[in-house]
DNA sequence: TGATTGATTTTTGCATACAATATTACGCAT
DNA sequence: ATGCGTAATATTGTATGCAAAAATCAATCA
């Protein structure tokens, strides 16, 4: 049994930053402070460097020559662009799910929003916003598709980062949740498809109206 | 007018290793041997290793600890998961694209493969595969999703990487881009997607076969 | 009091030095 | 000749030092 045990630095510290970042600890627009992070991490500059420079490769992190580091902050306009690509990505992500016949996979995603009925208690909006965010996920995941997964890795915190709740009402959108988990259970790629992005384009259009708004 | 000039040498180093990937220089699989860019590019491993970093993030570079930095390659079902991306994003794209109803960016796509009738001479071809570049490329880029042409950049290179001709002939392929280029002239956005996805998961099926019959 | 200039401090970016690990070369024994 | 073990070498990963740029703060002047 081959004990794998990462000893490089890099990639702890790479993975405490990226923690921090998700875990909401260092928030968007903050300036990364290296020294800090060199009392706190108790290592040098140089694997903090490192780690940095890959973080900004991810478009996590957003760097200004010589002026510092910065958790990149989302504004409107690119939370709409991200709500675009998701349309894209969820919607071919199912479609081939369902095209390549992945029962397992299939029947698992047919049983989200199951036990969501309106009018849904406080409570049933926590949980509510939990199932969205799974079944977002899970519906990636089961694409078997590794790009497209290393993308939502990104984006799931992109979007958490930028507005805490929903962006649109469970009573808005679990009916069309009904109609995309309806259309998995007819193995109906091609609705589901549909389904999905619509879905996503109206929380775009409400994203946009926000902007305007303004 | 202010000049804009970086005078950050791990930017240039950034840029330098990237087009080296990108111009083949550096292929796919190959080792980066950091000494010998040391002395080419004439600055210390400092802003060496900070260019390789944020490229690892980028994914145009693997690590393996303690081994060494090597320049991704992609394997078939990698190749097949980019193809169904490119479907996904490229569809929402030129949805978007015409729901928007940006004429101007519309006039343009639907001018392209104009001047194209088989059967193509060999010159043809070639004017071929560049149109098919510039093509999908466009329309990305008129999707005005900078999100997405973030990812483009990087699948540009990787498609060129993997197979330097086409995927699927010129014959095949000019019917499929003659009915994308109508329904984008038709304004039908619906269809202009659908036409693109299929396009590009026949070209994935393509790929499935080649993988399998290795 | 408020603004501007100058000095101090901080931080970034780069180079270099060193330690740990992996690779290669070489010699020896079978 | 071939396989194995050890030494030499190369490369990675880390730490540190230093110069340049930026930010902060203080003092001066209007």
């Amino acid at each position: 049994m081959p004990k794998i045990e990462n000893t490089i630095l890099s990639d702890h510290v790479y993975e405490g930053i990226r923690d921090m970042i998700l875990g909401g600890e260092l928030p968007p627009g903050q300036k990364i402070n290296k020294n800090e992070l060199v009392e706190r991490l108790g290592v040098s500059l140089t694997p903090i460097n490192a780690a940095i420079s890959r973080l900004v490769g991810e478009k996590f992190i957003e760097q200004q020559s010589r002026y510092g580091f910065f958790v990149k902050a989302f504004d409107c306009k690119e939370m709409q662009d991200l709500y675009a690509v998701r349309a894209g990505l969820e919607g071919i992500a199912i479609r081939l799910c369902i095209e390549n016949g992945c029962e397992e996979e299939l029947q698992h995603l047919a049983s989200f929003f199951e036990d969501f009925r309106l009018p849904l208690s406080e409570d049933d909006k926590k949980r509510y916003a939990q199932e969205d965010k799974d079944f977002h996920s899970t519906i990636v995941k089961y694409s078997a598709n590794q790009i497209m997964q290393d993308m939502n890795l990104s984006y799931a915190y992109i979007i958490r980062s930028y507005q805490k709740g929903l962006i649109r009402a469970p009573e808005e959108t679990l009916e069309e949740h009904h109609a995309i988990v309806n259309a998995i259970k007819g193995r109906d790629g091609f609705l589901a498809q549909e389904m999905i992005i619509q879905h996503h384009l109206k929380s775009k259009e409400v994203l946009k109206q926000q902007c305007s708004s303004e």
